[in-house]
RNA sequence: CGGCGUGUAGCGCAGCCUGGUAGCGCACUUGCUUCGGGAGCAAGGGGUCGGAGGUUCGAAUCCUCUCACGCCGACCA
């Protein structure tokens, strides 16, 4: 491709609204465009990205056996009033009606499409194991779309799923993608890993995230270095402590505390490490309130809340509710000499274990120090897991101490089990003539995101860095003097048709430009290998190299050059 | 949805407080010079100042309403 054939639209200046280095990159290299609130046009630079992410993804899912099909962005309302879906899945679904007054929506998924496919078409043992995919556009009319394409609210998904016969045979096309999206981030050259997830609204058993590791990540992910251990925040296990609960040695007091509502504030008038104080956290399930006692330095993980028995629809206290029981406003509230009765009181293991802890005094600006379960008031209701693990718990498995790092989550793969195929009657015949539900997993990977996230993390103060794999192109050519220089154009000229006919994605900067502007551009965009031809080094026979990732620089014979890149790019 | 904040040329912004002919930089067009790191000079084009209503002789500026967008909190690939 020729520079004067393309349509290149960068900006020296990011707009206004980007945040994230990616973001504000991919708007500069004018790979998007945003047309509203979480929808961007694929310019034809970025098309070209996304395209070569769709062609990995593509080829691992055929080569992992997985069916490519194409189902309706459009889907009917009665499939999901079937699966009872419809009203679960909430505002983030785009609703809309038809000339008939139907109710369709613009799919954030297709899981019942898929299962309505499968309950008609696969009738028996014989024809299972299947695994059907797709590269769909998927509306997601989420609250706070942010970050370019990280978070757009229509964006660009492959999602696979998988029906079998039994648990085994789940578990296995389960592996096989496991190994497949290992491969496709990989090949991706990006930085990525594994781990543990909560199975959130989708359901099912089994779930792991593919994360890209990046400082600007919005999830947490907790992994221990010496082990393989590996989980997103919210399901990663805070285990109890070793150590059993010390014996009380402090006597119960109350101590002035006119202005400190905070644990942070309160530790640090009394001087004691935040670890010695605790926090109450006032929720209302089944209409009655619970109470939460957490470690001052803690907080609180609300899916670990949700999984306890009677916890399922909770949300947080009002200020009226809270007011009307303690009779004393938040900041001071404490678990001691309340009526238990009218409450339930769960502790998380931590402060389960704790003595001569700190709370608040139940009256405005006083705190209780000294305070020992058993003794000043009883044990809890509940003992259970329900903070967020931090930097230095122990690892669940047992094998060493956790670390916090952050991630972009770009895959996720569940296994569903029969929580589908039951709720739509996907069934299939067995060898004994047995109807029974068919064993499902899903798996979907953010064609859209990967693009951002891939950007997140190899970017420069110059530009984008992309890998071979998903550069726009892989090589430019920049000639100095392209309109002027005969000798320049020919060489340039050449070049370009011999990388293009060795099949090489080549750009030729053939504008008539200055060369800084030309430079800027293509390290900008990010293309990752540029070759420099000028009336200075032709005279020796020679052209400069450039790679994008270390900047280094090199002379080479023009006789060379092709096989030269020819090596890098196979690399 | 709640709490802030911003809407002025394609992009980045000033002007608003204290009403009086709409500006700057980048980008764009033309010409001359320049040509290995986002050139210089000169001349140009482009704006219903988000929208509606109001106050006023006069509104980008003041008032009311509205819409859009962005940031901070709960969802997710």
């Amino acid at each position: 491709m020729r520079t004067s054939q393309f349509f290149l639209s960068t900006l020296k200046e990011a707009p206004s609204e980007a945040e994230l280095p990616s973001h504000k990159l991919m708007l500069r290299a004018g790979l998007i465009k945003k047309l509203g609130s979480g929808l961007y046009t694929w310019m034809p630079l970025g098309l070209r990205v996304l395209r070569k992410v769709e062609a990995i993804v593509r080829e691992e899912m055929d080569k992992a056996g997985a069916l490519e099909l194409l189902m309706p962005a459009i889907q009917p309302a009665e499939l999901w009033q079937e699966s009872g879906r419809w009203a679960v899945f909430g505002p983030q679904m785009l609703k809309m009606k038809d000339r008939h007054e139907r109710d369709f929506c613009f799919g954030p998924t297709h899981e019942e499409v898929i299962t309505d496919i499968a309950r008609s078409e696969i009738k028996s043992y014989k024809q299972l194991p299947l695994n059907f995919y797709q590269v769909q556009t998927k509306f997601r009319d989420e609250i706070r779309p942010r970050f370019g394409v990280m978070r757009a609210r229509e964006f660009m998904m492959k999602d696979a799923y998988s029906f079998d016969v039994d648990a085994a045979g789940m578990a296995e096309s389960y592996r096989k993608m496991h190994v497949a999206y290992s491969t496709i981030f990989t090949r991706l050259g990006l930085q990525f890993r594994a781990v543990k997830a909560d199975s959130g609204a989708i359901g099912g058993d089994a779930s792991q995230e593919f994360h890209v590791l990046a400082d600007s990540g919005e999830d947490a992910l907790a992994y221990c270095p010496t082990s393989d251990f590996a989980a997103n925040v919210e399901a990663a296990e805070a285990l109890a402590p070793a150590a059993p609960r010390a014996a009380a040695s402090e006597a119960l007091r109350d101590v002035d505390t006119p202005k400190q509502t905070t644990c942070e504030a309160v530790a640090a008038l009394l001087d004691i490490p935040l670890q010695r104080t605790v926090k109450l956290i006032a929720l209302v399930a089944g209409e009655q309130l619970q109470i939460v006692l957490l470690r001052g330095d803690h907080s609180l993980n609300e899916v670990k809340v949700g999984k306890l028995p009677g916890m399922a629809d909770f949300r947080f206290a009002s200020e009226e509710e809270i007011r009307a029981f303690f009779n004393c406003p938040p900041g001071f509230l404490g678990p001691v000499g309340i009526d238990r009765s009218r409450v339930r009181l769960i502790a998380d293991r931590t402060v389960a274990a704790m003595s001569d802890f700190v709370v608040g005094a139940n009256k405005p600006k006083f705190h209780t120090a000294g305070v020992n379960w058993g003794r000043d008031l009883p044990e809890a209701d509940l003992v259970a897991d329900v903070r967020n693990v931090v930097a230095g718990d122990a690892s669940p498995d047992g094998k060493g101490v956790l670390e916090i790092c952050r991630g972009i989550e770009v895959g996720h793969i569940f296994q569903l089990g029969t929580k589908y195929s039951q709720a739509l009657s996907c069934n299939y015949l067995d060898a004994e003539g047995q109807l029974k539900p068919m064993e499902m997993g899903c798996y979907g990977i953010g064609v859209s995101r990967i693009v951002g996230a891939a950007i997140e993390q190899n970017f420069d103060e110059k530009g984008i860095k992309f890998s071979a794999a998903m550069a726009p192109f892989s090589v430019a050519i920049v000639p100095v003097g392209y309109q002027r220089s005969e000798a320049v154009k020919a060489a340039a000229d050449a070049l370009y048709a011999e990388l293009k006919a060795q099949g090489v994605d080549v750009l030729l900067d053939d504008r008539d430009a200055r060369p800084g502007s030309m430079f800027a551009d293509m390290e900008l965009i990010g293309i990752p290998h540029r070759v420099t031809v000028g009336d200075k080094s032709l005279a020796e026979g020679k052209v400069e190299y450039v790679a994008r990732q270390d900047g280094n620089t090199e002379l080479v014979a023009q006789a060379d050059i092709v096989a030269r890149l020819l090596g890098k790019l196979a690399q």
